[in-house]
DNA sequence: ATGCTGGCGACGGTCGACAATCTGCAGTCG
DNA sequence: CGACTGCAGATTGTCGACCGTCGCCAGCAT
């Protein structure tokens, strides 16, 4: 009161500030999006009510409202008295995930720029911090370490751009296309070479070379989808159809 | 089954197909949300569950349900223990919201016109239908009705697109953007202006002109959040700060 | 007079139980 | 032998009730 500083921060109990401020609800919603994320549930699983709740010594309550946010989220479908599955993604999702992507980074790098030099600096700073831990990840060689350092490259892009609604809407998707990636155990093509790639992006915003950038942007998102739709190495060069596990 | 017909449909019994397939859940965020996006429910308006439930004569879980949706889709926003309440908009959501509008709008305008010629051309003839709606809806006088129209053909145009992902991203931003118009009774500028503007659209993407048809929706929206920024009309030109309401 | 503390009312968070609905299988009829 | 009908099991949808927490306000101490 007396100085603009609240008493307890001078009285070093900021601490325990935050004591669990978490519904259960909400826990267990962030930890099922994890494992759906990272792969641990399959495709098509379904995810009964019940069990979960048993399982987690909850009532059905929480689990419900945590699941019903899991299907606003696209990570999970619902059927009528028929409970929720894992979702199963097609070639087609994995194009509209990623054309859905490229539009919104576009639109993020794009405002960016507009926001002038200062922007532009700031925003490249952002990013050459999340370059780091996604360099620091494909050294360490782990395959879920590097694709969540990638995804959090370009959510760090989208947010520097400073508006909320589009990074939500950027979130749920960055949560698909991450479930795709890691369903499909596929080994970047090379760690180096995504590190240089994401490097690149970070020029051009840089340099505010607009036209550069959001080919580079379209480009890298388009060769991420393509190595997604035509993991097999072997499986012919089938665009569109082909659904994946 | 023998003919690759449905029995139902062959026998003329497909009319009854849909008999209330609603959960009740459903109904009410479904009411709910229209009650909101219409401007029924004054910002800031403290929605207790228990009221609503005694209301409809319904349970609290549905309405629980139901609430959860509408936070999700940003059109209530919740406090522990204290409820969810109408959300609030200041200028600056509103040039989010238009600003995300404008992303995901202009990247659909360029991949229709990357469809090729046909593509242009089914999106050309439904955004006429989306328009002779809005023609007719300015001719009838109903605020309510003429922005409903207006936001349908914003939404087709989205739609044409084919990415059911960048469709839902944006129905949760139309929602928005439909309640701020709604709240404060603007009388759009002129009408039959209103229906020239997406005339201009659908002739630019006809015509398959991208350059052009991305400044159009890029203008168009820009000065539609300049209106509902700056709506007193006497309130002076204070670009950013100002609640509404 | 001002600031803290305790009680009070209200609301959300969670729980266990009942009812409605869907799926799969067995039984039966043509 | 095939297809429709009815039953059984399981799961979801909904309900009423309890408990913890929050905000407000009166009362008290300083």
């Amino acid at each position: 009161m007396t100085e603009g500083e609240s008493i307890v921060a001078v009285s070093g109990l900021s601490k325990l500030k935050t004591l669990e401020r978490k519904s259960t609800s909400d826990r267990i919603s962030e930890d099922l999006r994890q494992m759906i994320i990272e792969g641990q549930l399959r495709p098509g699983e379904q995810l009964a009510e019940t069990r979960i709740a048993e399982l987690l010594d909850v009532s059905r309550a929480p689990v419900r409202e945590a699941l019903q946010q899991l299907v606003q989220q696209k990570l999970l479908v619902a059927s009528r008295n028929r409970g929720v599955s894992v979702v199963t993604f097609t070639a087609s999702d994995i194009w509209e995930i990623y054309d859905a992507r490229c539009a919104i980074e576009c639109h993020a790098a794009s405002r960016i720029i507009d926001g002038g030099p200062g922007a532009r600096a700031r925003a490249a700073d952002a990013l050459r911090v999340s370059l780091d831990k996604l360099s620091v990840a494909v050294r360490h060689g782990a395959h879920r370490k590097i694709s969540a350092a990638d995804l959090d490259f370009h959510t760090a892009l989208v947010t520097a751009a400073g508006n909320s609604r589009l990074a939500d809407a950027y979130s749920i998707l960055s949560a698909q296309a991450l479930a795709c990636i890691n369903r499909l155990e596929i080994a970047v093509p090379s760690g180096d070479e995504l590190v240089d790639e994401h490097g690149v992006l970070i020029d051009a915003l840089a340099a505010g070379e607009r036209e550069a950038l959001l080919k580079a942007i379209s480009d890298h998102l388009t060769v991420a989808a393509s190595h997604l739709t035509a993991p097999q190495s072997q499986a012919g060069t089938n665009g569109k159809p082909g659904r994946l596990h």
